[in-house]
DNA sequence: ATCTTGACTTGGACTGTGTCTAATGTAGGC
DNA sequence: GCCTACATTAGACACAGTCCAAGTCAAGAT
């Protein structure tokens, strides 16, 4: 992400100061925030980013391919800066924590033409769902 | 579906009126409506159900695993009553629409040990994206 | 350095999806 | 047919996200 601002300024978008406090925020490894916890942690360095702004920021960097969109469950999105790594997702199905995973294998060629019904596909995504270890110790309670 | 609602009867559920109309909407193949449009095509036969008990009883179905919760989106959760044949879904990246597919070689296998981080992984999903052909012909236009 | 302007940000209202509650209704055992 | 615990209802509520009109400001022009 470290060079992201720069990117986006040559793709014509304003430097301001709240577009750079969301990219700092989503800068780093296995960070899956949801839009209310990258506000949260925004906030603390510029206490008047507005909502609505951080949820602009997050599109435009979505649009852009920075960043990657996870809806795992009904619950809120979040948001993936390692758009630029192939990977998938290990879903916690107690607590909704994720973390990035590498399979192995070409998992789209695992769709034969015949169950393509006519759909031109474009990518295959993967959620695998289990227990975090987290979760796991403090179900004995 | 069509034996479900003996099954729910032998699991001490009582059969009423409301229960029998949600189950009559979600039989049948390659179906995937959101809760709204289950209480629309249920409201048509049974006028006076409420929202609150389609989302009772679709919460119930989920429950005792006759029916999946697919949520592919950050939009409404889709439910799937064909709970019985392991599948896969085929999301349509324009319009939402669903089909049910059946990819070959089994997706736990491809998560080594070592991409596990102390997860007890219970399962996998996959989500292949495309462009259905209804909204590929119409794009031409 | 200052001006100008269109893009950006803001707060708050609004929408869609889903949950909760207290009051009322009813399935199924007796 | 009665009883009662379970189911249903309408509406209030909660959460995630979007929209809007008004004010602000980054950055190119001068």
């Amino acid at each position: 992400m470290s060079d992201l601002l720069e990117r986006l300024r040559g793709r014509g978008f304003r430097l301001t100061a709240q577009r750079r406090v969301v990219a700092e925020v989503l800068d780093g490894d296995h960070v899956h925030y949801t839009a209310d916890e990258v506000l949260a942690r925004a906030t603390a360095r510029l206490p008047e980013i507005s909502r609505a702004t951080v949820y602009n920021t997050l599109g435009e960097l979505v649009a852009l391919g920075e960043v990657l969109e996870v809806s795992t469950d009904g619950r809120a999105k979040r948001y993936d800066p390692n758009a630029h790594s192939a990977h998938q997702h290990l879903v916690c199905s107690r607590c909704g924590s994720i973390r990035d995973v590498r399979p192995e294998g070409d998992l789209l060629s695992t769709l034969p033409e015949g169950e393509r019904y006519g759909f031109r596909v474009s990518g295959a995504e993967v959620t695998y769902r289990g227990i975090c270890p987290d979760c796991a110790e403090r179900r004995g309670k």
